[in-house]
RNA sequence: GCACCCGUAGCUCAAUGGAUAGAGCAUCGGUCUUCGGAACCGAGGGUUGCAGGUUCGAGUCCUGCCGGGUGUACCA
């Protein structure tokens, strides 16, 4: 087998099966069976799939009902010829069984040959990549996430976003592409604003000694009330109100401060280069804690050079111009909104610097796609900045897919938002420090758990399943829908979480320790897994569906076919392991059983990095 | 007003236009003189908000309602 499916000997089956497809498709149209035009024919082959249920086989083709009509035949008439030239496809006996006649309405089984399977499967063993083939034609791909804003504590809200990009920049990179991350940070904007607002009317010099960081939160909160001015907010804040008392104009001031920042005055300026460290060092710790890293770190004042320029670009081009005293980007009829790129005081937008960023990214990075992990609220806003990006026209911006990855809010138990009961939103920190307290009492309470594990080790599997578990229950959501947090919930040790995925990785490699296994010779010596067990051919078919499920997470940005993969993986062994004995086997249906088990703990293992999500020896 | 998103088991959630809509929790029952029982096997539980339409086939696509959320000119 060639191409697709097959590079250094790892296969995935499901490409090859496509590839198959192809070939059956293109000599239906070149014998005149039925004209499939060659743009239709990826969409087709995409519809070669994993059976629902094993009794149909292993994967099924559809698209022979589809082609009926067209074709003026019965669909099982199209599927028999479908059939009779995949057979003849390169490669296609070599891996899978001729297909039995099509079952219903014209559906096309499949099964792979066990013999192919134990060989492909004992490869993976032997194989530092699990038998997962890098993708055929790797892209640039910027992954954009993160990105808070430095002067505001970092909250619940953050959380997602930074959980999800970074899953997908590790599966996009794993797979073969070259990924470059990004945080853009909110370095620039009004909130800093308000900060030197604060700073400059109610600096508390002490508390800004002691912890530079709460100081500079709380001169964000107030001002951010003062600012506001909401008669329900300053009747509960009476330091607030007073304030807002004594300087009525504060909004316009807090604007002003803002513009002068952008302007370059000199005070501003240095008070910002004073706070940035202090709001680095914070937010740096937090990424410390989630094991988030960066590539790079282009916050918007990065960018602030080359907004005036982007500006006057748009202008020039006819693209942008005047109104109401700003100027905007007009995309629809005179009456849908603008994007406004140029406030009236002088002051430059977010949707500036998105414009001017995508240029820059284009001219340095030449990526193929960039991604925004940003949640849904902000849709509208991205549909406007890639519109206007696009008419702008700058070098690579025809070639590149811009992508919002949309993400929904994070809700309270009681289906709102989520807050502290005082109604504030809830800092990250003390969020993460709830999970891994909360995992403290729930782990090390098994036999084996409990067997000579010292505090330190108990603090560890605590913070790794903790933290785990906050991850990995955003990540197994439905990105696009809201989701409800619960602890509770996440610290499940049965079910669908971190807990149950990480113990089922402690409890597959639990047995080589007991067992006293080298695994590293066992993978050597590794010639012939056993598939003689329909449990042990069903666990090695879900083992070599890893790189699927990994290009399933690509093809839409979900981390979460691979957190149910993986649990899928998890129950397959489970059952495998329940019914069939392992140490206590013999000869080489021991050693194929132990490979089972290996290759099993290396992919759990390897597929929950790929989430961010740690997993421990004991637990 | 307009735009976008969401309504799926009692609860929390899955399901590239494919076969009988699936898991976990909860409820009920069964297995095994534990290779890590934090296990395995099974049962009950559904008019996928409502009504039409497209399709060989609709939870999924289209239209209209009902209900919820979000956004909607100088915050990000």
């Amino acid at each position: 087998m060639s191409g697709a499916g097959d590079q250094a000997g790892r296969v995935n089956l499901r490409s090859a099966l496509r590839q198959a497809f192809r070939f059956a498709l293109e000599g239906l149209a070149a014998d005149d069976v039925v004209a499939v035009p060659e743009a239709e024919i990826a969409g087709l082959v995409e519809q070669v799939r994993e059976t629902a249920d094993a009794k149909f086989g292993d994967y099924s083709g559809t698209m022979a009902m589809a082609l009926a009509k067209r074709a003026g035949k019965k669909p099982r008439d199209v599927a028999l010829e479908i059939i009779k030239r995949l057979i003849t496809a390169p490669g296609y006996a070599d891996l899978f069984e001729p297909p039995g006649d099509p079952v219903g309405p014209g559906f096309i089984n499949v099964r792979v040959k066990d013999d192919a399977l134990a060989a492909v499967v004992s490869r993976a063993v032997a194989d530092d990549r699990l038998g997962v083939a890098a993708v055929e034609h790797p892209q640039t791909v910027v992954v954009d996430f993160s990105s808070p804003n430095v002067a505001k504590p970092m909250h619940v809200g953050h959380i997602r976003s930074t959980v999800i990009g970074d899953a997908i920049a590790r599966i996009l990179r794993f797979r073969g592409h070259r990924v470059i991350t990004d945080n853009h940070l909110g370095d620039w904007g009004t909130q800093f604003g308000m900060i030197l607002w604060g700073w400059k009317h109610c600096r508390n010099d002490a508390a800004f000694g002691a912890d530079p960081t709460a100081e500079l939160g709380r001169l964000y909160r107030l001002v951010r009330k003062v600012a506001d001015a909401k008669p329900e907010e300053l009747a509960a804040d009476p330091t607030a109100a007073t304030l807002a008392a004594e300087h009525p104009d504060a909004a316009r001031e807090v604007l002003a401060e803002t513009a002068k920042l952008h302007e370059g005055d000199a005070e501003n300026r240095a008070l910002w280069e004073r706070f940035m460290p202090v709001c680095r060092g914070e937010i740096d710790r937090i990424y410390a804690r989630l094991q988030v890293t960066f590539d790079h770190t282009l916050g918007e004042s990065f960018f602030q050079p080359m907004l005036a320029a982007t500006v006057d670009d748009l202008v020039a081009k006819g693209l942008a111009r005047e109104s109401r005293g700003a100027i905007g980007v007009f995309l629809g009829g005179e009456d849908d909104p603008p994007l406004l790129i140029r406030k009236a005081d002088g002051a430059f937008l977010y949707a500036t610097t998105d414009l001017a960023t995508i240029q820059w990214r284009l001219e340095n990075w030449e990526p193929d796609r960039i991604l925004y992990v940003v949640d849904h609220r902000q849709s509208q806003h991205f549909e406007q900045v890639f519109e206007a990006a696009r008419r702008w026209g700058v070098d690579g911006v025809a070639d590149v897919d811009l992508v919002h990855v949309a993400f929904g809010t994070v809700l309270g138990e009681d289906g709102k938002p989520f807050k502290t009961r005082a109604g504030d939103t809830v800092g990250l920190e003390a969020l993460l420090d709830e999970g891994v307290e909360r995992a403290a009492a729930v782990v090390g309470s098994g036999e084996e758990g409990r067997a000579g594990m010292s505090a330190e080790d108990r603090r560890h599997v605590a913070e790794t399943v903790g933290i785990g578990a906050i991850k990995y229950a955003d990540l197994s959501q439905n990105r696009t829908t809201d989701y409800v947090f619960s602890f509770d919930k996440m610290l499940q040790l049965t079910g669908n979480t971190a807990a149950y995925m990480q113990y089922a990785v402690a409890r597959v490699e639990g047995i080589f320790t007991k067992g006293g296994i080298d695994r590293g010779q066992l993978r050597r010596a590794c010639h012939g897994v056993l598939l003689s067990d329909p449990k042990e051919r069903a666990l090695a078919l879900e083992l070599l569906r890893f790189g699927e499920a990994l290009e399933d997470v690509e093809a839409d940005s979900r981390p979460n076919v691979l957190t149910a993969w993986l649990y899928d993986l998890a129950g397959c062994y489970s059952t495998f392991y329940d019914s069939l004995s392992v140490l206590k086997a013999e000869g080489a249906e021991r050693d194929s059983r132990l490979a089972l088990c290996d290759l099993t703990g290396r992919v759990l293992r390897r597929g929950l990095d790929l989430l961010g999500i740690g997993t421990v020896e004991k637990m």
